[in-house]
DNA sequence: GCGACAG
DNA sequence: ATCTTGTCGC
């Protein structure tokens, strides 16, 4: 599979090093795609920081040409949020991705390819585990266990929400592991995923409520 | 060879 | 990811 070489190649130019600070706006994007068919919605969210007030909002529906097969979900979701990217008036500082970042087996989730694409920090905030292996997380919100991959530690899997599973974080490019622990953790407000990424999941749902005044003026 | 396997 | 209502639990 010539993608394969292709995220061997990429992944030699992963920058998993560096705190990202200067942050005004915040990112995160996340895909639906429908059961029978292709289409699928693309959403960006652009939230201010530290307020995590809504900045922009942004949707696309269109044709996926590519499958899903683990490992190569990128091939299939980079380009509908790279087309979305480039619309945004607001572009974020930090990009929070829906899917793993360095936690894959060639070091190149579809946060990292995007990242490197785009040139900006990016993680990954993934809901299950691709590959490595853990410790069990503690219960409590805030509890984490290094994600290893051999003998590499490529992840934090982290609670952070009591009762909730656990998120798998990873740094896509330009920031290290730590950090994006960090940028994880400060962006969660009581649900289980981060703010940004919440309400891009549900703006890719079609279920994201456009109310009140800021609204208006988000969304375009 | 067999099982695992982001969304 | 999606198919799906009410229901059990912190």
């Amino acid at each position: 599979m010539q993608a394969i070489a292709l995220q061997r190649e990429l992944a030699r130019e992963i920058v998993t090093s560096g705190e990202v600070r200067d942050v005004h706006l915040l990112g995160g994007a996340d895909i639906s795609a429908s059961r029978g068919s292709r289409t699928a919605r693309t959403a960006i969210v652009v939230l201010s920081f530290p307020e995590l007030d809504i900045v922009e909002v942004k949707t696309l529906e269109s044709d996926l040409c590519f499958p899903y097969i683990p490992g190569l979900l990128s091939f299939r979701e980079a380009p509908p949020i790279l087309e979305l990217f480039g619309k945004l008036q607001n572009k974020p500082d930090l990009l929070f991705v829906d899917g793993q970042g360095t936690a894959h087996p060639r070091r190149l989730g579809i946060a990292s390819h995007l990242g490197l694409w785009l040139d900006i920090p990016t993680i990954g905030c993934a809901k299950s585990r691709l590959c490595g292996v853990h410790a069990e997380v503690g219960l409590a919100a805030g509890s984490r266990e290094e994600l290893k991959y051999g003998e590499d530690v490529i992840g934090e899997v982290v609670r952070t929400r009591a009762g909730s599973k656990p998120l798998y974080i990873s740094p896509g490019h330009r920031i290290s592991l730590e950090n994006s622990v960090w940028w994880v953790m400060s962006c969660t407000t009581g649900y289980r995923l981060p703010e940004m990424s919440r309400l891009a999941h549900l703006a890719a749902g079609g279920n994201l409520p456009l109310n009140k005044n800021i609204c208006n003026r988000a969304v375009s």
